[in-house]
DNA sequence: CGACGTGTTGAAGGAGCTCAATCTAAGTGG
DNA sequence: CCACTTAGATTGAGCTCCTTCAACACGTCG
């Protein structure tokens, strides 16, 4: 998937990038932080919850979600991470992870020793300040997803999460707005909206039925952004995206 | 409510210190930070949704809250703060609010202008990352709610929540880890949980029936906190208390 | 081919919602 | 001090959205 002659970093300078602007020195010396890199498949762990980590870890490739697994053993999943984010910041200076990291699909990552990180944020506040604000970001998805959880029924939930896919799979180059493949199963999407699968297929069905959507397997195309952005209460502002595009 | 010799940014220092030893010039540093006080009553904005602000805002005393209002008018809230909580550490780096902040009860509250906190906080390493660390763990208690709201049924949503008011009330010197005043009314604990105010009611009927807790009016007593605690799926980890206060 | 993961559909039950009434405590004005 | 108001807590009855359990379809992969 990575252009292999990129340099593994090179997703978070952009990342950040999209935050703030870096000096060249900013850029230098995110590209010169230590790093090891690794391969893993779907379904591995990058963090286990309870984990004491030494490292960062930067997604170069694939996907990967955040989730935790309550009393009855229902599990939430918590965040979603596409190419260049740092999904485990928070463990930089949390000193036990609180939840587990796993790999959606086959993803490549890169383990940053957590001293560096935090060295490298002092020592250049711009890029402190991208690194603060990309977690705050984070944050403002966090209480979206709350919001949308706590208080909207399961089409909207769902029509809101195809949305917000749309524009984050768009941001990161993977897909189109209106046109992309969902990287998760449907009992997947359940973890993610609180639902059960069984459900999150029967209100994925009467999406498709209301001409909003039309899906064949994991492919979805959008055939009504407006309506679909309409029914799911989706407004793309807490996605603080610079580059506010403009749809419909 | 606050002891009017003292500074009204000495909670703040007190917050920063839970997180990360400071230093005599750090702690000065706080307090030397501009400010202008401010009082308001229950109900009142101290932030709303789509504001710009100019100001970071620290809570001197009483209780705030974050929420979201959906598109069919149900409303989230995202987060309590009790005194010396940043209630918008997040505003100080991002543009515009992405959520509201409100007056749970009277209050008094100290406004910074962002500048100065950025500043500080890259000016004096130690504080910046006790601030990173107050927005880190502020996520995970949003990561805790979601997976509360998402993955638990009504009597484990509210056992949860009291136990978190009786360690958070504590930690802030302002009751008994198992006999408080629950500072929020039945509607608003419903817009928390993502529940419905009549539904509140009955589990919270129910929890005082099975001996967990004995209610009248707002204040609290759990009876037995290793049943409540069992009953709600608690565990303090995620509050990332570093005195970890072993109960029972 | 058989096994497995994922999507789809049916039928029945229940947790939580809606609507509405009643009750209580705390103001508030006369 | 009492009538009046109001916010909040409590209770009842009926309904619905979502869950649970189960079966079946389809494609992939050993």
């Amino acid at each position: 998937m990575s252009n292999s002659s990129e340099h593994p970093l090179a997703p978070l300078v952009r990342k950040l990038s999209q935050w703030m602007d870096l000096a060249e020195e900013d850029a230098d010396a995110v590209l010169s932080l230590p790093f090891t890199s690794k391969s893993l498949s779907a379904q591995n762990y990058i963090v286990r919850d309870g984990d004491t980590p030494e490292h960062s870890c930067l997604l170069v490739s694939g996907f990967a979600y955040r989730q935790k697994v309550v009393g009855n053993g229902g599990r939430q999943i918590l965040a979603l991470h596409v190419k260049g984010d740092m999904v485990d910041l928070q463990n930089s200076l949390l000193r036990t992870a609180d939840h587990s990291v796993q790999a959606l699909t086959k993803v490549e990552v890169a383990f940053i020793p957590r001293r560096a990180v935090l060295d490298l944020a002092f020592a250049r506040p711009k890029v402190g300040m991208a690194m603060w604000y990309d977690t705050l970001v984070d944050g403002s998805v966090h209480r979206e997803w709350t919001a949308n959880i706590g208080r909207r029924d399961a089409p909207t939930r769902l029509a809101h999460l195809l949305c917000e896919f749309g524009i984050r799979l768009h941001a990161a180059g993977l897909g189109e707005v209106c046109c992309y493949e969902i990287p998760m199963t449907q009992e997947q999407l359940a973890d993610v909206t609180g639902l059960t699968p069984v459900h999150v297929n029967r209100t994925l069905m009467a999406l498709d039925r209301q001409g909003l959507t039309d899906r064949t397997k994991r492919a979805v195309t959008i055939r009504d952004w407006k309506r679909l952005a309409d029914m799911g209460d989706f407004h793309s502002d807490y996605l603080h995206l610079h580059d506010d595009m403009m749809l419909d």
